[in-house]
DNA sequence: GGGTGAGTTTTGATCGATCCAATCAACGAG
DNA sequence: CTCGTTGATTGGATCGATCAAAACTCACCC
């Protein structure tokens, strides 16, 4: 079918693995076995069946060997609806190195729409595990009280969560980037250049993620004995509340850290609107290291999360699982990398 | 399954259509009519079988109806892996919508890996196609030379681009945004605004994409009488190319309309670096209203693509096609929609 | 020379839904 | 009262792979 030779190829519609046994002499059970047990052919055999399979371009029908063994080689995705046109860059870019690396193994990502919390919402899992016999999960965007990491251990499911899942018991496997890392470098870095009051603007507490960064930054203070008082501010992630908030800290700091790009970028509207500018008087570093960072003026020194390694450690940790269900859960915890752009690049007079 | 009621529910593992049939009293062929051919059952005997569905939580087998049907309500789409890192964000939002239309068409969205113009590149479709019986497929990036088209139409195959198809013959269905509409309503605004030294920012020729939205600027300012001689410069999509090339027409146009955010930010830097202020002495205009145009200082005007729309006519598209794959190609254009905001607000002078 | 057994290969049943053709019931026409 | 017709329902056969277990092929040993 591949080649639509008009002069030698088959008729009927697909090649079957009857087929590649007929042209090979052999039985469809040995066939089967070319593929999945190779070890049990008789090396003879075995060349003879994979050239019949490769000159025939043989290709196993999912839906059957599916419909026997209950695997589909799929794993579920649930993207979750933009609250307002909000795109989450983040996610998407590991939604990418997911898919790659899953591909790599044999694995195609299927997508579905998962509504945020609804009551609903295990009811997607359900169907989707049930009508397309998906091997796995992988969720992402998990938060405090999440009910899936939970319902999907109980039933023995196989998935992997990006991000840690932050509820009292921790269960299940996941794989994420040390965020108190990435603001402690970045903390470290300013120190470097100079600076000693370093703010931290971040999430108000309560999100497992925002709170993980604070952390970072104040342990990191802490052990430079620097201060923290009065230095540390909260806003949504929003660029007008971030400048709305961080505006009484930019008196007392010389560099400020962020919990993302976008309260960053309300860290340069606030300078801005005060006469100052951001990298010149006071230092800028962002999270996520989005797309935008790189593009402005000044370029937005920020902690860029390893997406393409936490795709393929998803992959392998699942890989892992679904070979053995049983086996203990495992966390893996990936290191940020801090990209130093212009924002924070002037070094201070000693 | 889904209430795991210890109570009543099946022993076994999966509730099949025998087993709604069994508790309905009626045959499985029965059964399976309910649910494809509801017509064809008498309205007693309907409602009795959707009663029993419910009760026992009945969810047909996808793998088998496939097995059997040879179609399995998946949408194939091949995502490209980035160049260097370097993400699309309009691609992933599309992708967003897709999904999200799709699903509510009873379709999901299966990913894959497409290497972008390798040899084997049919290779992955005709994979996908013959592994999991895919039923459509929806392309995106296309370019001029794109073989995929092609090939999918003439095997029949169901498919839509987001995109034209910029090649000669134009084959299969299509949906797309009219760039020229975006560029020569930047204009409108900008003339409207009293500027009439407009200039455009866009990408080296041949690029369907890019030379669309060319031909809308100058279209646009050929109805305004304005003069286009030396206001167009092309420039590689990056910050620094673009900032490089725009250098030489800063001189005499007091706007600019780009073929892209990333290209409008070129247009910032090189005006800082000349010691004027975007939006206050040039305006510029870009296009996508990728998520940083909102977040820039000044905030960016730019051309929004109504990717939900385009999602949704993406599946409307497919699901007509798959019903009907004899019929003649349709395409349809979207309008896009200028987002003004300080790049471009201020009003010059009389 | 038949028994033993490891190594290969084959046979038959099975997964769950849909296709096709056949059956059954009801009813009016001849 | 039988026949034909329409409408509703049912009975196998089938899609293509895998599983479990049987069967065959040798070489080897008592």
């Amino acid at each position: 079918m591949a080649r639509t030779t008009p002069t030698g190829g088959p008729k009927k519609g697909s090649v079957t693995l009857a087929l590649v046994a007929q042209r090979a002499g052999v039985s469809v059970q040995t066939v089967s076995n070319a593929l999945n047990s190779p070890g049990l052919l008789a090396p003879r055999t075995l060349k003879r069946v994979q050239e019949a399979i490769s000159e025939l371009d043989y290709r196993p029908h999912q839906a059957a060997r599916s419909l026997r063994t209950r695997s589909s080689r799929l794993i579920g995705y649930g993207i979750q609806p933009q609250p307002n046109g909000l795109s989450t860059p983040v996610l998407d870019d590991f939604l990418h190195a997911l898919s790659d690396s899953a591909d790599k193994a044999g694995y195609r990502v299927l997508l579905f729409a998962a509504p945020v919390g609804a009551d609903d919402e295990a009811d997607r899992y359900d169907e989707l595990l049930r009508e397309h016999s998906v091997d796995a999960f992988v969720l992402s965007g998990t938060y405090r009280g999440d009910r899936r990491p939970g319902w999907l251990h109980k039933r023995g499911i196989p998935f992997v969560a990006f991000g840690r899942s932050w509820s009292a018991r921790d269960t299940g496997d996941w794989v994420d980037v040390d965020g108190a890392h990435g603001t402690a470098a970045a903390v470290d870095h300013l120190v470097a250049a100079g600076h000693r009051q370093i703010a931290f603007l971040g999430w108000p507490r309560g999100s497992g993620v925002g709170d993980d960064r604070a952390q970072g930054w104040r342990e990191a203070m802490r052990r430079h004995e620097l201060p923290v008082r009065d230095l540390r501010v909260s806003s949504l992630n929003d660029v007008d509340a971030a400048r709305d908030a961080v505006g009484r800290i930019l008196a007392k700091a010389t560099a400020v850290v962020a919990a993302s790009d976008t309260l960053a970028l309300g860290c340069y509207r606030a300078l801005r609107d005060s006469g100052r500018s951001p990298g010149q008087d006071v230092a800028v570093v962002g999270f996520d290291d989005s797309p935008a960072a790189g593009l402005l003026s000044p370029s937005l020194s920020s902690v860029r999360q390893p997406l393409e390694e936490v795709g393929r450690a998803c992959t392998r940790q699942l890989m892992s699982r679904i070979n053995d269900p049983q086996a203990d859960p495992e966390h893996v915890l990936l290191t940020p990398e801090l990209i130093v752009r212009e924002s924070s690049a002037a070094v201070l007079p000693h």
